[in-house]
DNA sequence: TCTGGGGTCCTGTCGCCA
DNA sequence: TCTGTGGCGACAGGACCC
């Protein structure tokens, strides 16, 4: 038999569970955090879980604002994110975690991975017990709830979570595995989205325990690698193992933008792609990391999003490539006039910085390199000291843009997944 | 109803080259 | 020299997660 020593944590509706932890005379009270609708980022990005008791439907993250609130009652409270608050509140959650083991491995904001097998004796060997002690110190230390699953792998643990929420405490073992799990619709299962739900349907298979039982062979030519994952993860046996090194190796760092209106000028796009170009850079030259690859997103007004990239000939972590890589892409595959209602930059194909600088110089200008990345630095200091507006490039200034557009949505998100690496 | 932003991983296609 | 093949990198898109 397995032994049952993998956990996951996963906090509870966390971005509202923040917001109520740090203003407590919000307990209580049905509390959605959304962005802005009239900036166009009005989507529900947490609810709590007295606003999805009281609402007459499901209320799901990623659902518009107005649908939700048609569905929640009068007194819901509908506040903004406040990322800064969420990037602090995960940090002490993952703290205390490592606490009882360094085995963490972080797989989002507000969830993590532990594997205990090192630290169970420590608890008289009970995981029970540990779960316990683990939950009351984050609901002390954090003021959150959260819900752990043990099992015996990740994808196990991730299922036991989901049996019970919020605040849920489930240890779920390989002989409960098929009375518990395989009732489940298929789409429960993680990996298992909505597009391939019913691709699984037209199959006959309804649930993870038709999905255990279904013929490998059949799932292999119907999904190729994904579907040998699936059959096995419907069998309790995905066999993942926890790594607390998985997320120190970035592989591409992006942002990307919804705007307020469609953009349709050229040096409107432009100067959105320099301000994108201008977060990537610095969170990259912040991370210690040049990008081979620099590719763009753009999404039109009916929602159809492409991407389109190109492989530098030396890799960089200088904002002014980045940006006129960017704008080439955009020139190349996007008529002048045509508006656009996203755009992205990101930097993929990652290598460390660190002794490759030298060999820059070889494919350019010494002396322009050299001016770019005092450019860079210097901007970089001012933002150290002054913070992230203390420093505007002309691009933007020049455009008909006012901050206010460029600005919010920009800075804070990045932290999100730059936390989870250990520095 | 009116659709965010950050990622990861996988797959198919195409051109190049041995 | 012609043809086939297989590996590989670049590129684009799709699906999924929170």
């Amino acid at each position: 038999m397995e032994p049952v020593t993998i956990a996951l944590v996963d906090a509870n509706a966390f971005y509202a569970s923040c917001i109520v932890a740090a203003n407590p005379a919000l307990r209580g009270r049905p509390l959605v955090v959304a962005g802005d609708p009239s900036s166009r980022h009005g989507i529900v990005l947490a609810a709590s879980y007295e606003a999805r008791r009281a609402a007459r439907g499901p209320i799901r993250a990623g659902m518009p604002l107005g649908q939700a609130l048609r569905l929640l009652p009068r007194d819901t409270v509908v506040v903004p994110p406040n990322f800064p608050l969420y990037v602090e509140k995960s940090r002490q959650m993952f703290a205390i975690m490592r606490r009882f083991t360094p085995v963490v491995e972080p797989a989002s904001i507000d969830e993590g991975w532990m594997d205990w097998t090192g630290c169970l004796h420590l608890f008289g060997g009970d995981p029970v017990a540990m779960a316990v002690k683990l939950k009351e110190a984050i609901r002390r230390e954090v003021g959150i709830t959260v819900s752990v699953g043990i099992a015996w792998s990740k994808v196990t643990a991730k299922m036991a979570a989901e049996l019970e929420k919020p605040d849920g405490l489930t240890l779920l073992t390989p002989r409960d595995w098929e009375a518990r799990v395989w009732p489940l619709p298929v789409g429960e299962l993680y990996g298992v989205g909505s597009r391939t739900v019913p691709k699984l349907e037209a199959l006959g298979i309804r649930t993870i325990g038709d999905l255990a039982r279904a013929d490998p062979a059949l799932l292999r030519a119907r999904f190729g690698a994904f579907g040998v994952y699936m059959h096995l993860a419907a069998n309790g046996r995905d066999g993942g193992r926890v790594d607390p090194q998985a997320h120190d190796e970035a592989k591409s760092i992006g942002h990307s933008l919804t705007l307020p209106v469609d953009f349709r000028e050229r040096d409107e796009q432009k100067a959105v792609l320099l301000s994108l170009a201008d977060q990537v850079g610095r969170r990259l030259r912040r991370a210690g990391y040049l990008a081979r690859t620099v590719q763009i997103t753009i999404r039109d007004t009916a929602f159809r999003t492409i991407t389109r990239s190109r492989t530098l000939a030396a890799p960089t972590d200088e904002t002014e490539r980045i940006y006129a890589t960017a704008c080439e892409l955009l020139e190349a595959h996007w008529p002048p006039g045509r508006p656009v209602r996203l755009l992205g930059v990101a930097a993929q194909q990652l290598v460390p910085a660190a002794g490759y600088r030298a060999q820059l110089t070889l494919f350019d200008d010494p002396a322009a390199v050299e001016r770019r990345r005092r450019v860079d630095r210097a901007a970089d200091l001012l933002r150290d000291r002054f913070g992230e507006e203390a420093v505007i490039r002309a691009g933007q200034l020049l455009s008909q843009i006012g901050r206010r557009v460029l600005d919010k949505k920009l800075h804070g998100t990045s932290l999100q997944k730059d936390h989870l690496r250990r520095e």
